[in-house]
DNA sequence: CCATCCGGTTAGTCACCGCTAACCCCCTAC
DNA sequence: GTAGGGGGTTAGCGGTGACTAACCGGATGG
């Protein structure tokens, strides 16, 4: 499948360039809503030049969100990985949420929005990557304030999720204070 | 779904009808993944013969929208229309807007999901709609909280838009927990 | 210097989708 | 008892969209 899964990443080209411009596209316009030929033209090249990159448009849209959820996954274990107090681990969890949401917003508006396009082997392993993301909120949320039980603090991580995603719908604040009112109000909301 | 929750309005018919099933169908597969016949049948009467009652697919989903940002608008007018202290106003409103998302999802998650996808003139009356509720929701947030900056108060507003509604993504709890939940973290986000 | 292959091109196929056409009940009012 | 219309049916048309086929230029390494 994946030819190489490269650790280094000095490889800025084409896929990923081809990704980007589909991703924004599917972003504004749903994954149905796009054209081959409006992905090929976003990226300069026309149409079944992409098939030399992806075996179909199903396959764009399942590694792109499968590799959202793995660097989300993968950033939110290192940030628990990192052993400090409860309370900062959350904080943690929150700002680098928040930094992907507003460095990203077509993928995560994507995520949010696409899942029910992907084929069943990618969404099945996309909610998989999901649900171990959401558990370790829920983890890192119950040992800050230990009394919320446990569907309780998976309600408040979707909660949260809706929150910070949806950056991509208002951008009247530059991007520090927009991080720091986001990052403000999930905190708030989570610990009440 | 359920026939007689109208108070008066003996006509829970067709139309209605239709409008939820496409409401249901859009929000799970967007409106381009969902085909006149996968609504036809949702009904039980085939493809063709929502004509008698559409002019167009595109009209459904521009009825849905505006009828949507209809009851929004006029529901949040009258939350604030009833003069009460401020705080008070606020709690109304957020409780208003948990309460028909969490009796809405469908409807929430295509208003959220498919404005792209309305025709250019639906598309501008709904921005127009929702754009007075968003005023409505800023001059409460500043009136409860006056030393909130106008942009900072439509930042806010979405982003608790974004908490509420993302109510369709998880199921867990009960439906009286679930309000309650939401509407504490949406106004511990707001005041903080 | 040539073989190869990578990444592009255009033309064409096939399925599907929105929508119209033509036809056909009932049910109701006169 | 029949006229009419509201609401349903199936067949089919035109357009579009994903993907394949066949072809091609140029960089590269043996």
């Amino acid at each position: 499948m994946s030819p190489a899964a490269e650790p280094v990443a000095d490889k800025p080209s084409r896929r990923e360039q081809i990704l980007a411009a589909a991703a924004e596209l599917f972003a504004r316009h749903g994954f149905h809503g796009v054209g081959i030929d409006d992905i090929g033209s976003a990226v300069g090249i026309s149409g079944p030049a992409l098939y030399r990159h992806f075996r179909s448009k199903d396959a764009m849209l399942g590694e792109m969100l499968t590799s959202i959820s793995e660097v989300l996954l993968d950033g939110g274990q290192s940030r628990v990985g990192a052993a400090r107090s409860p309370h900062d681990t959350l904080g943690d969890l929150v700002r680098f949420h928040v930094d992907f949401a507003l460095d990203n917003p077509a993928l995560i508006t994507v995520q949010e929005r696409n899942l029910g396009n992907l084929t069943d082997p990618d969404r099945r392993k996309v909610r998989g990557l999901q649900r171990r993301y959401v558990e370790l909120w829920v983890e890192v949320v119950r040992s800050a304030v230990p009394e919320t039980e446990e569907p309780t603090a998976r309600a408040q991580a979707h909660a949260v999720f809706g929150l910070i995603n949806s950056t991509p719908h208002s951008r009247h604040l530059d991007r520090a204070q927009m991080a720091d009112l986001l990052t403000g109000m999930a905190l708030a909301a989570l610990v009440q």
